[in-house]
Order: structure tokens, then C-alpha cells, then sequence
DNA sequence: GTAATACCTGTAGTCACTAGAGGTTCAAGC
DNA sequence: GCTTGAACCTCTAGTGACTACAGGTATTAC
């Protein structure tokens, strides 16, 4: 076990592996501000408390959440102000929840398009192939707009 | 009007609005190696043939699908060769659907956890929110694996 | 003492474009 | 023929969120 007691330093590697990301990353993060300069060793290694792992899990969580680093760092700077309204707060996540579920939309869109296409190949020559048809022309799709393929991973 | 004659040759901001597109990304297809090196007039300036709005066509359909760009250059691959066995392009084609089902599965618990969070929180101050409670304590989610929001969008 | 591992900085690469600088060519009107 | 403005040219750098690598230093275990 490589445990440390929590009075201890903890270098990046641990704290990388406690919080599911890489060592790159975290100084990434610093780099941007999201995690401030970290104290260092006399060998110039960065030396992490408790405090910056529940940062960087925070940071973790709300990326997982799918929101994006500007997004992250409001969040961050809210949470550094609980006595302030959570409004703010609240506005980015439901902004953020209608995104994701435009997302969902968009993809849904293109999943039917893709489905039907590949259920009319019939697996003989390209010639003849449905998909290729299809991408060769637009008319033949279901929509006549693009289905948003591209920006729907956005 | 500035509709060309089908004979004459296309210049590049013609072939891009006919195809939805910005001059800059035909170049960067051009660069690339999406569609061939256009001939040039005595100017320099590139032209195209109705050939070649067809090709860019494909390829924008094939984006709008939400492939990739390598998955677009093997998919025209298979299109300059049409006598070929079409059991690639079905595969291709397979392959992204699947991805795509999966990206929507991740999305809509991606959703659902932050749609729940969401009605949890009351308005007050930041202090009780449930937002940046739930943002701070990964097992205050109904999930306890990530919730792959940031990989979902990939 | 030595060897393996972990850490450091800085730079470049990823994907699919997009934007801009700084210059040239074209097309239309006079 | 001249002028003006739009369209075009090349080249470089920027986007987002990391990731990878090169070339060096520190720490740790044996």
C-alpha cells in the first residue's frame, strides 16, 4: 500500500490517481487556473493538501457532467461564494441540460437516418450500395436538411 | 443571378455556397487530400468541374452523417471503386451507428442526473445548493461510475 | 551506490475546421 | 483604359481539452 496519512504532502501521481486523471493533466489545470500554483518540495516537485484533491474532484465531477472548463471554473467561483444566491449556479446547469438534450435530439435525428440507410443495404456491389446512394445524393434522405451530424457532437 | 452554365468552369466561392460550405474548408479538403488538387486559371485561381461539386457534395453528406474525416476518405475510397463488394461501406456505416447508439446512451444519463439535480435545487444560497453539493460529493450522484459526459461528446 | 520510478519544463500533436494578415486577380462601371 | 470592390491567393495561428514526447532532475527502494 502506498497510502499517505492525510497531515501528509501529497505528490501529483497520487493525486492524480485519486481523482481519475493523469499527472499531465493536473498540471494542465493549473496552467489554465483552475487549480492554483501548487506549494513545491525542495526538489521542486509540487506538494498537494487535502483541500486541492476536493478541488480537483469537483473540477473532475463537473467535467464528467459534460460541462465545459469556462463553464467549470464559473462553477468553481460560485462555490467559492456559499453565501451567495445560487441562481447563477442553477442558470448554468439547466443551460447546460438544455444543451445535452438537444444533443440527444440532433443525435436521434441522425441515428433513424443512419438506421434506415444501412436496413436498405442489401450487401451486394457498391454499385448498388443504399449508402452510397444516399451520401452520393442528399435527396434520398428522410430529411431534407442537413441532420446536424457534425455539430451534434459538438 | 449568377447561375454558370454547366460547361464552364467553378470557381470556389460558387462551389462552396453550392455545397454549403466556406472557401477556406475546400482549400483545407483540397490540403488534405479530401477532394483532388484543382486546376488553376491563368490567375491562379482554382476551378472546378460539376465532377467535383458532386465529390465535395459526398463528402458533406458523409460529414452531416457524423462521420470522420478518415471515415469519409475510405467511404469515397469505396465510391471510386463501384464494382467492388459493398460489405465495407456496410461495416463502416455499422460501426458509426453503433457509435452513435452509444453516445445518445451516455447523453440520456448524462441527462437524467442532471435534470435530477436540478429540480433539487430550492434557489437559496449557494451554500445549500444541491448543484454544488452534488458537484463536490460524487456519491450524492444516483450513478457511481462517471457519468462520461466530456467522452460522450467525442 | 545504483537502478527504477516519479517528477520537472517546454513544445508539439490531436480533430476539423476557422480566422486573419497581407497580397493578387477579376469583373463591372465609368 | 482606369478605378473600385469583391473574390481570390498563401501562410500562419487559433479553437477545446487535453495528450505525448524529449531531455533532464529528484526520489525511493534495495
Amino acid at each position: 500500500m502506498t497510502s499517505t496519512p492525510s497531515h501528509a504532502a501529497i505528490g501529483i501521481g497520487e493525486l492524480a490517481s485519486r481523482t481519475h486523471c493523469k499527472p499531465e493533466t493536473v498540471r494542465y489545470y493549473e496552467k489554465i487556473g483552475l487549480l492554483p500554483a501548487a506549494p513545491r518540495n525542495e526538489g521542486n516537485q509540487r506538494r498537494y493538501s487535502e483541500a486541492t484533491v476536493q478541488r480537483l474532484m469537483f473540477v473532475r465531477h463537473a467535467r464528467d457532467f459534460g460541462f465545459s472548463v469556462e463553464a467549470v471554473r464559473e462553477l468553481l467561483d460560485m462555490a467559492d461564494h456559499p453565501s451567495q444566491p445560487c441562481d447563477q449556479v442553477d442558470q448554468l446547469a439547466r443551460r447546460h441540460l438544455a444543451e445535452v438534450e438537444s444533443r440527444i435530439q440532433r443525435l436521434m435525428v441522425l441515428r433513424d437516418e443512419l438506421k434506415r440507410t444501412v436496413a436498405q443495404c442489401d450487401g451486394d456491389s457498391v454499385a448498388q450500395c443504399r449508402i452510397i446512394e444516399v451520401l452520393s445524393d442528399h435527396r434520398l434522405c428522410g430529411h431534407d436538411a442537413a441532420h446536424g451530424g457534425a455539430e451534434a457532437l459538438r
